[in-house]
DNA sequence: ATGACAGTTGAAAACTGA
């Protein structure tokens, strides 16, 4: 049994408290982290190790920066998600899971930060996106040749469909609904990946992110952009998703909030 | 239509995010 966790922390370093009392009462074996907000030396290593993880990070100064944490021994495959070496946002990090015996198959992990892209009419964000999700399914394909069991999790940045989304028409305008967004989405799940939390649960609202702004926690007018997308060898060992919304309840939280699967591995 | 919140930078207000 293996549970992999992704959790969108909006700067690492103050939200240290939520995620180590987390990280106790939840104890997921692989975390994934997305905004870390701060430099590879500026995380607090020390204190993410004495709670027995092993951790990885790509960060960069102030923005984005991803981050991988595992109970089990890891080793980092890649840094940065191929097809652009221009791109110098901290956005990927990929890993192989070794799982001790008796199970051992190795589980590949990646930590994903895509990029929001609004406003969809500036010159280069909202470009930059459906590239960077271009790029993402190119990479993708390429895993699934491995037959491996695979979890691409992170921050997406995408609404799937109206259902992931409290309102449409406050949402119309922008990236994280559109239709060049949604297509490439589909794209990405028809190449075999299973979006864990609709498998289990097809219909019916599960957000992970609520704004800061307009009361939208309390009213629970939220978002799913937080997704673990599941390679088929990684589906069949599905056995439970959720989506934790006590760090979210906590004082100066997240706007997002924990989402989980619990693997047969 | 704008800004509402929050974090970072760097020393105030600008930039970024979703």
């Amino acid at each position: 049994m293996l549970t992999v966790a992704s959790f969108n922390v909006n700067s690492l370093r103050v939200r240290m408290p939520h995620l180590t009392g987390w990280l106790k009462s939840a104890a997921p074996d692989v975390v994934l982290l997305q905004e870390i907000k701060c430099l590879d030396e500026e995380l607090p290593r020390m204190e993410i190790e004495s709670l027995g993880y092993q951790v990885s990070a790509v960060g960069m100064k102030a923005r984005h920066g991803v981050a991988l944490l595992s109970r089990a021994k890891h080793t980092v495959e890649l840094r940065a998600l191929p097809g652009d070496d221009t791109d110098e946002q901290a956005r990927y990090l990929e890993a192989v899971i070794h799982v001790p015996a008796p199970h051992d198959r190795p589980v590949r992990v990646a930590t994903i930060y895509l990029p929001n892209g609004n406003p969809i009419d500036d010159a280069e964000k909202f470009p930059y996106k459906l590239r960077w999700m271009d790029r993402l399914i190119r990479h993708a394909r390429e895993l699934l040749k491995r037959e491996e069991i695979v979890v691409l999790g992170g921050d997406f940045n995408v609404c799937p469909t109206d259902e992931d989304v409290f309102d449409v028409h406050a949402m119309a305008n922008d990236a994280l609904c559109q239709v060049e967004t949604r297509q490439r989405w589909r794209e990405f799940v028809n190449l075999g990946y299973v979006d864990a939390l609709r498998a289990l649960h097809p219909s019916g609202r599960h957000y992970t992110f609520w704004d800061y702004q307009a009361m939208r926690w309390p009213r629970n007018e939220g978002l799913r952009i937080d997704h673990l997308m599941l390679s088929p060898q990684a589906a069949d060992l599905l056995e439970a998703v959720g989506i934790d919304k006590e760090p979210r309840k906590l004082e100066r939280p997240s706007d997002h909030t924990p989402v989980w699967v619990r693997l047969a591995a």
